[in-house]
DNA sequence: AGAGTAAGTGAGTGATTGATTGCTTGCTTT
DNA sequence: AAAGCAAGCAATCAATCACTCACTTACTCT
C-alpha cells in the first residue's frame, strides 16, 4: 500500500515538510511526528533517512544557504556601479528570504544556537560569507569613488548585515505581516545617505 | 534549617536566577527544576511563588524592560541637541544590554514568540516603546534642523532599533564575544552621515 | 501560648518526544 | 524466480519536565 520512494527523495520531502512546519509554528514543534505526519510515513521511518533530528535541522539550513548564494552570485559577479548592485544585493536578498518563512524561525532558534555546535557552525559559515561578500562590494564602490572612501568595508559590512538581520527578526516577530519585500527599498533610503560619497540621493 | 523568605523576596530571586541561567545556557534550560537550585530551594516551590513557569518568564522580560525604561529616561528628558541625546540614547543602550546577556537570550527565543502569546505581547511591547522614543527624538532634531528634513521619524526609528536588535543578535551568536559597548560608536559612524542634515561627519 | 497563614517539601503523575528494535513488504538485479 | 536490500511500520523505551498533592514546618498576630 505504501509507496516506496528512494532516500534521496525522502530526504527532500523532509526537508521541505521542515521548513514549512517551522515557518508555520516554529522550530519547536517541528518534532519528529510531525514531520513525519506531513510527508505521509510513519515517525520511526524519519530515522531511517536521517540519524538525527538535529541532522535533519541541519540539513534544512543547508539547503537554504545553497539556496541564498544561488540567488546572490549574479549579482556579486556583475561589474556595474557597486552602490546598484549592493542596493540589488539586498533586495533580492529580503525577496529570497520573504517566502522562506521557515528561515528565520531556524536562524533564531535557540536549539540551533546551543544545543548542537555544528549547527551554530553552519549557521556561521551562512553569514561570514555572506558578509564577506557585501564587504567586497562595499571596497568595490569605495575604489569607483561611489561609496565614501573613510568607510571601513568590514565593519560597515557587518552592520549592514545586523540590519538585513534585525528586519528579518523583525519581520518574524510580527508573524510576517510586514512587508519585507518593501523594507529593502526603506532599507536603501538609510543606507544611500550614509554610503554614497556625494550625496547623490540627498537632493530634494 | 531553610531559611524562610517572603514571596516578594523569593520572586526577585528566581526572576534573578532566570536571567543568569538564560545567559549560561539559554532559556530552554531554564527548567523549573534548574531555577530551584538556583535559588536553593525545591522544585514544587517554585509555583509557591510562581503560577506557571511561562509567569516566571514574564517576569523576567517585564523587569529588564523596566530597567531599560530607568536608564533610557533621563537621557530622552534631556533637551539638548537631538543628535547628541540619540548617540548617548544608543550607547546606553547598549552598555546596559552588554551585561545583561540574559536578555537577548530571552528574546530571541521562541518559547516566548511562539508559545505564549502575553509573552510576545510584552516583548512587543517594550519594543514599540523604544521606538517610540526614538522617532520622538529623531522629530525633535529634525525640527532643530540637525537631522535631514526628508527622514521619515517612524521608518527611520524602526531601521534603527533592528539595528540595534540585530547587534544584539549578533552578539548572542557569537557568544558574546563581540564588545557590545564598542558598537555604539561603530553604529554611529555609520548611523551619523546617515541622519545628520549638514554633512558635519563628512569632512576629509 | 495558641491559632492562622504561608513557605517549604518528597513523592508522584501525565504528557511529550527522540530514538530503538524486530519484523514485514516492496523494488531491483541477476 | 529467488536473493538481497532498502523502505516501511507497530510497539515500546527512556528521558525530560511542568505541574499537583498531601503533608510539615516556620513565622506572625492576637
Amino acid at each position: 500500500m505504501a509507496l516506496r520512494k528512494s532516500s534521496d527523495e525522502r530526504r527532500e520531502e523532509i526537508v521541505q515538510a521542515v521548513l514549512d512546519l517551522a515557518a508555520e509554528h516554529g522550530v519547536k514543534r517541528v518534532t519528529t511526528q510531525a514531520i513525519a505526519e506531513r510527508v505521509g510515513i510513519a515517525q520511526p521511518t524519519v530515522f531511517r533517512h536521517f540519524k538525527t533530528r538535529d541532522a535533519i535541522l541541519r540539513a534544512a539550513l543547508e539547503w537554504i544557504g545553497k539556496g541564498l548564494m544561488t540567488v546572490l552570485t549574479p549579482v556579486l559577479a556583475g561589474s556595474g556601479p557597486a552602490d546598484e548592485r549592493l542596493r540589488q544585493l539586498l533586495t533580492r536578498q529580503l525577496q529570497f528570504i520573504s517566502h522562506r518563512k521557515g528561515l528565520p524561525r531556524l536562524l533564531f532558534s535557540e536549539r540551533l544556537h546551543l544545543e548542537d555546535p555544528e549547527l551554530k557552525a553552519v549557521v556561521r559559515r551562512i553569514m561570514d560569507a555572506y558578509t564577506d561578500r557585501v564587504a567586497t562590494l562595499l571596497r568595490e564602490g569605495i575604489e569607483q569613488g561611489r561609496f565614501r572612501s573613510e568607510l571601513d568595508p568590514e565593519e560597515t559590512a557587518q552592520l549592514i548585515v545586523s540590519l538585513v538581520q534585525g528586519l528579518v527578526m523583525r519581520w518574524s516577530l510580527t508573524d510576517f505581516t510586514l512587508s519585507l519585500g518593501e523594507q529593502g527599498e526603506v532599507l536603501w533610503r538609510l543606507l544611500g545617505p550614509a554610503l554614497l560619497s556625494h550625496g547623490i540621493e540627498r537632493t530634494r
